[in-house]
DNA sequence: TTTGTACTTTAGCCCCGTCTAAATTCTTCA
DNA sequence: TGAAGAATTTAGACGGGGCTAAAGTACAAA
């Protein structure tokens, strides 16, 4: 009923890179993501099936058990609710936290995170833009696309961030991209990628491809 | 520079024994203190010693060295200042902060617990009446002495627990003593040393010379 | 001064989570 | 279809932190 530190970061680890990539789950996509060597995942892949959290099959990778998603989404409301807190409460900005809500997620404490729930009101996305599950695990994608696949003169909104690096949000910050910004695609430079915003009411910014595949937005009414 | 939880928490037993009952500190009274067998509180001992956080010489004792005794102030005032977030933001009570504080103390971040420290308002004391050390670990004993040594008919402040086991608490609680409470010796009966109290300005109160000797008392002035 | 007893340490073991090196299995492509 | 070559697992080790049982030390009482 209760995990250690080490299989609840290899629960959510599984549950994020099946969510991006689908499932069953490479022993090396644990390994790179997690910073540690496949022979350490295989380790923790025996505990964690025993445990029956998640299925594996020798050499054919992984999945969650219902059990394992649930303990997965459970402690990813941990980590954004922390995160909440520190930006809300603490002031911290969207680049200190992950850190820190890295370690707060894995306190125990059956009423502690719901009261934390509650103190912030409830949010239901992270500083990242994230959804936050309830306390049942249970919670609604935001509607999103991702800025490269906007299309021209479509207004939108920046609603989230694909990548979580501090070195990409303090850029972000740089060029006023906060979640929240409204935008326009005035033009997508053919020979890069490159591509040239509206931000707000001011001037265009250029920037590229490669940050355009990060963002996600929401596309607003036309005459918004 | 950065220490494993249990370093952290052998270090603060160490620093608590040695408040309550002086140097050197043996090692059985930590083995009960932290619930693990002498065996591994001597096993700890070393590593300790070898990182030159206490003084230790095989059978006799320990103490702390200026680092150890440094760390373990720091950590106290992690613990205390969670505690000040759980009772003030959360809405815990204080028999319920003590576990939860256990764990959040040992959250490594620089900045975190000063910002804490800041959006609790810079408290100097616990919800037990404890002092908060400040981030040079620095703090001043609050005057207090205990109930049972307090005189007869002298008016006075509950300003701290010395038990702080969560039945304890809830005793305290159901007898309206909480910190801040003014209270008056009435009578000490003289068979098993029972305090008869005025508590505020309602009914008097019995209370064990047991319970008498786990509450400190400030004395206020006689005209109060 | 000796000795009994309580306290402490040592020896040897265990589990957790990680690693390297070697072996195994899967997959792809000639 | 039969190797390479890549991915994965196994074997064996280690440090951290804990335990039991046995041995060593200190100290108080005789
Ligand atoms: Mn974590
Ligand atoms: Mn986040
Ligand atoms: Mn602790
Ligand atoms: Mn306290």
């Amino acid at each position: 009923m209760t995990y250690t530190l080490a299989e609840e970061d290899y629960l959510k680890a599984i549950y994020k890179i099946a969510e991006r990539h689908g499932t069953p789950v490479s022993t090396s996509a644990i390994a790179e993501l997690m910073q540690t060597r496949p022979a350490s995942v295989t380790d923790m892949l025996k505990k964690l099936a025993d445990k029956e959290l998640i299925d594996y099959k020798r050499y054919h990778g992984v999945s969650l058990t219902r059990t394992g998603a649930r303990q997965a989404t459970l402690l990813i409301r941990k980590h954004r609710l922390w995160e909440c807190f520190l930006v809300d409460k603490l002031g911290f900005s969207w680049d200190e936290v992950h850190e820190i809500a890295e370690q707060l997620e894995h306190i125990q404490s059956d009423t502690l995170i719901d009261r934390l729930d509650d103190y912030l009101e409830n949010p239901k996305f992270d500083p990242h833009g994230d959804p936050i599950p309830d306390a049942s695990g249970a919670y609604r994608m935001r509607y999103q696309i991702l800025l490269s696949d906007l299309g021209l003169h479509q207004p939108a909104v920046l609603v989230g961030v694909r990548e979580h690096a501090s070195s990409f949000l303090q850029y972000l910050d740089q060029n006023r991209l906060a979640l929240g910004a409204t935008l326009e695609v005035i033009e997508v430079l053919p020979y890069d990628g490159s591509v040239r915003l509206r931000l707000g009411d001011g001037e265009p910014i250029l920037i590229s491809g490669q940050v355009a595949r990060q963002l996600y937005v929401r596309q607003t009414t036309e005459s918004a």
